[in-house]
DNA sequence: GTCTATATTGGGATAGAC
DNA sequence: GTCTATCCCAATATAGAC
């Protein structure tokens, strides 16, 4: 985009990638074949291969236009608070991290998301550790700014719980339970009241109480 | 089983069974070739379709082979539940449904389940629908004892974050948070902390207070 | 920058011998 | 019940014309 292209180039490029969207959602890296999706962009096979490399690149580049703002939107939201307020409260970190997620409108980027943790790990490794490696780092210091004396270990099992029950929600296919009547709005609201709950909750048999919150 | 096969053919087909099941793991169904599949089970080519008919009857034995025991369990521990008490605790229904997959030894077994959400849905309804239809029936129907006035609709949505983050706590790939160094018995004893606390939250903000616990 | 044509590889499934 | 050989199809990738 720094120089100025062709018209049609940039968009042969943008009808690509938002094929290569839809397909990738539907059918997972595998089985989605850059025939279908560049036919579907109504462009040549090769075309592909010109714009992206190969499909590999194709898929990461689909990836991340759909992930980079909303990771984006959680870093800059994170950091507002973190300013404003350096001993922030877990339910306003919880919404900071889930919000951008549960109330984004487009479903094939919640799909995609969802639908990450089961692609080929030779293809998802690269991609997930540079979208998701400085988020993760960042939100783990600012929960136990929350939790200072939680253990590290307690504190990834309860944010891996928070991210299991967000990716279930989003994700399209669920297990038989529809949840489809219930408004994007209400399940955030539901999911951060759930969270806010489970991370609070320390009474555990044999396990020594450490949660001290602030004030 | 019925009448007694040569053993040769009946190790055959279970041989195939077991590769199978390691590389569905590893590479997904569209990832995994019968070719990579028989020859990993040191039979020919034709035998996987000599005994499961196809790819997809294959990968259903597989599935099934897996997961049935662990419902069949679920279920049991619900019936018992149940006919001790007519007015169940949450904690006892959560744990009915949770530890026969959390305390669950088989790593391919749990990898299985969590992977499934993100296989081909024409692959998957009919097995889902099959294998845990009646489940999530009556496992909804004792939690509605529990909760006797919440609406259908809040109990599926936290039903679904409890089954969300159980499979994102058994999946082997994380989205870089690193937990595998928490005992199986802690990891589900955080989970049940934090489902049960989750639960029983209500302090939704515009939305009336509707839980009402037995006793 | 966009196309056609093709090289190369690998997939599921089946026929038919033994 | 187990094998070999093969049919048929689809995939990624690239070479080279325009």
């Amino acid at each position: 985009m720094v120089a100025k292209g062709p018209a049609s180039a940039d968009s042969a490029r943008t009808r690509i990638l938002d094929s290569a969207e839809r397909i990738f959602v539907q059918k997972g890296f595998v089985g989605s074949s850059l025939r279908a999706i560049t036919s579907a962009a109504g462009v040549n096979l090769a075309a592909a291969h010109y714009y992206f490399g190969s499909k590999q690149g194709l898929f990461k580049a689909v990836f991340c236009r759909c992930l980079a703002p909303i990771n984006e939107q959680r870093l800059l939201a994170l950091d507002t608070l973190l300013r404003e307020n350096p001993k922030p409260d877990l339910r306003d970190i919880l919404a900071a991290f889930l919000r951008p997620v549960m109330l984004h409108s487009n479903q094939d980027t919640l799909d995609l998301m969802a639908q990450m943790t089961a692609e080929p790990e030779e293809l998802t490794n690269p991609i997930l550790a540079e979208q998701f490696g400085e988020l993760v780092t960042r939100y783990t210091a600012g929960l136990q700014l929350v939790f200072p004396k939680m253990r590290e270990q307690e504190l990834n099992v309860k944010l891996t719980f928070v991210i299991g029950a967000m990716l279930q929600t989003i994700f399209n296919r669920s297990f038989f339970i529809n949840v489809d009547e219930v408004s994007k709005e209400e399940k955030c609201q539901q999911l951060l009241n759930f969270s806010v709950a489970g991370f609070l909750n320390n009474d555990q048999p044999g396990i020594p109480k450490e949660v001290e919150l602030h004030d």
